[in-house]
DNA sequence: CATCAGGGCCCTG
DNA sequence: CAGGGCCCTGAT
C-alpha cells in the first residue's frame, strides 16, 4: 500500500474509478435527504448534496473512499441506491466492513417508530416530526475526521472554521475525482501526525495546531479504536474522549451523539445554542441553562437529543428558504 | 488606529 | 474551581 501512496491534493487529482454498485434498504420510515444533509453543519469539500443525491468521502481502511448515495423508493419502502469507489478493486472482506460502516455512520438500522411512540403525545415535536419523519442522525466522517472538525470549531465564527478546514484538505488532504465529482478527502492520522506544529500554524489554526497534532499522534500509535468505543457506555465513552488533548465538555457532546449515537447525549449548552434553545422550546429571549436541560430531560428522557436534532434541522432548513430574522442574528458568519 | 469577542480548552494557583 | 492565555478575523 505504502509503495502506492496516492498524490495529494496540491499535485493532481487522484482518479478513484474501481466501483461497486449496490442497494441498501433502511429500517422504515427513512427520510433520505433530512439524514445525508444537515443544513445546520457548515459546508465542506468533502462532501456534496444535491436534492436526492449525496457524494462524500472518507479516509477509511487505509485508503480514500468516494462514496455516492441516490435516493430511490420512498420514505416507507427506501432504497439508497449505493456506490462505492476506490482506487484499488477492494476485497470482499474490505467491501463488507464498508458497507457496515456506511449503515452505521447513516444510523440505517435505527427503530425509529420507539421514538415516535414515546413523543406521540408532544405538540412542539408533531409538525416536526411529520415534516421530517424517518430523519436520523448521520455522520459521514470516522471518529478522526469529526475529532478534527471539532476542533476547528472551537472558539472561532463559521466562516473561520470553513477556511481552516479547507486549509487542512489543501495542504494534506486528498483531492479525488469519482462519478465526476472532485471533492476533498481526509488525510491519515500517520501523517498529519509528522507533520510539525509551525508549518500547521502557518494554515492559520492557531494553537489548535497542537491538538491536531496530539491527536494524530494518539490515532498513529493506535491509542484510539473506534470500533470498540462503539460498544462502551455513554460515561466511560465520555471519559475516553475528554483524554484526548483538545477534547472539552463542550465538543464531547458532539460527538456522543453525531458520532456514537447517543440519542440522549445534552450535557452541556454552548451560550448561541442556549439561545436558540430558548426561542424554539419556550419562546423566549434567554431561558437559564439548567432549565432548558430539566426541560427536555423531563419531556424526552432517553431521546432527548435527537428531538432537539429535529427541531434544530428544522428551523435551519427553513431558512434555506426563508429569512429567519432572529436566527441569522446567532450564528455568527 | 486599537480593542474585542467568537460555535473552548489547557494550565496554573 | 476560577481565571488568564491562546491563534486569527472581522466588527466596532
Amino acid at each position: 500500500m505504502n509503495s502506492n501512496q496516492p498524490e495529494k491534493y496540491q499535485k493532481e487529482v487522484l482518479k478513484i474509478d474501481n466501483c461497486v454498485k449496490l442497494n441498501l434498504y433502511p429500517k422504515p420510515p427513512f427520510h433520505f435527504d433530512a439524514t445525508v444533509y444537515k443544513p445546520s453543519h457548515f459546508p465542506s469539500s468533502d462532501n456534496y448534496y444535491e436534492k436526492g443525491k449525496f457524494w462524500f468521502t472518507t479516509y477509511f481502511l487505509n485508503q480514500p473512499l468516494g462514496i455516492k448515495m441516490a435516493k430511490y423508493g420512498s420514505t416507507d419502502r427506501p432504497i439508497v441506491k449505493t456506490s462505492v469507489y476506490s482506487q484499488q478493486p477492494l476485497e470482499d472482506k474490505d467491501l463488507e466492513k464498508i458497507i457496515n460502516e456506511i449503515k452505521w455512520r447513516f444510523d440505517m438500522d435505527l427503530d425509529l417508530n420507539r421514538f415516535y411512540d414515546s413523543v406521540k403525545n408532544d405538540l412542539l415535536l408533531q409538525p416536526i416530526l411529520k415534516r421530517w419523519r424517518g430523519m436520523r442522525v448521520k455522520a459521514c466522517q470516522s471518529l478522526y475526521e469529526f475529532l478534527v472538525i471539532t476542533i476547528v470549531l472551537q472558539n472561532a465564527p463559521v466562516r473561520r472554521s470553513v477556511q481552516m478546514m479547507e486549509n487542512l484538505f489543501k495542504a494534506y488532504g486528498y483531492r479525488v475525482q469519482f462519478d465526476n465529482k472532485i471533492l476533498s478527502c481526509f488525510w491519515d492520522p500517520e501523517s498529519l501526525a509528522q507533520v510539525n506544529e509551525d508549518e500547521m500554524r502557518a494554515l492559520k489554526l492557531g494553537y489548535r495546531a497542537k491538538f491536531l497534532s496530539r491527536i494524530s499522534k494518539d490515532f498513529a500509535d493506535k491509542k484510539v479504536d473506534e470500533m470498540a468505543m462503539r460498544s462502551l457506555p455513554k460515561d466511560l465513552l465520555r471519559k475516553k474522549l475528554l483524554q484526548l488533548y483538545g477534547i472539552g465538555p463542550a465538543s464531547v457532546w458532539y460527538i456522543i451523539f453525531e458520532i456514537f449515537h447517543h440519542y440522549d447525549a445534552l450535557e452541556t449548552i454552548s451560550p448561541w445554542e442556549q439561545k436558540i434553545y430558548s426561542k424554539l422550546l419556550f419562546d423566549k429571549e434567554l431561558v437559564p441553562k439548567e432549565e432548558i436541560m430539566k426541560e427536555v430531560a423531563q419531556r424526552w428522557s432517553e431521546w432527548r437529543m435527537l428531538a432537539i436534532h429535529y427541531i434544530f434541522e428544522d428551523i435551519f432548513w427553513k431558512r434555506k428558504t426563508e429569512k429567519v430574522e432572529w436566527l441569522e442574528e446567532l450564528i455568527r458568519l
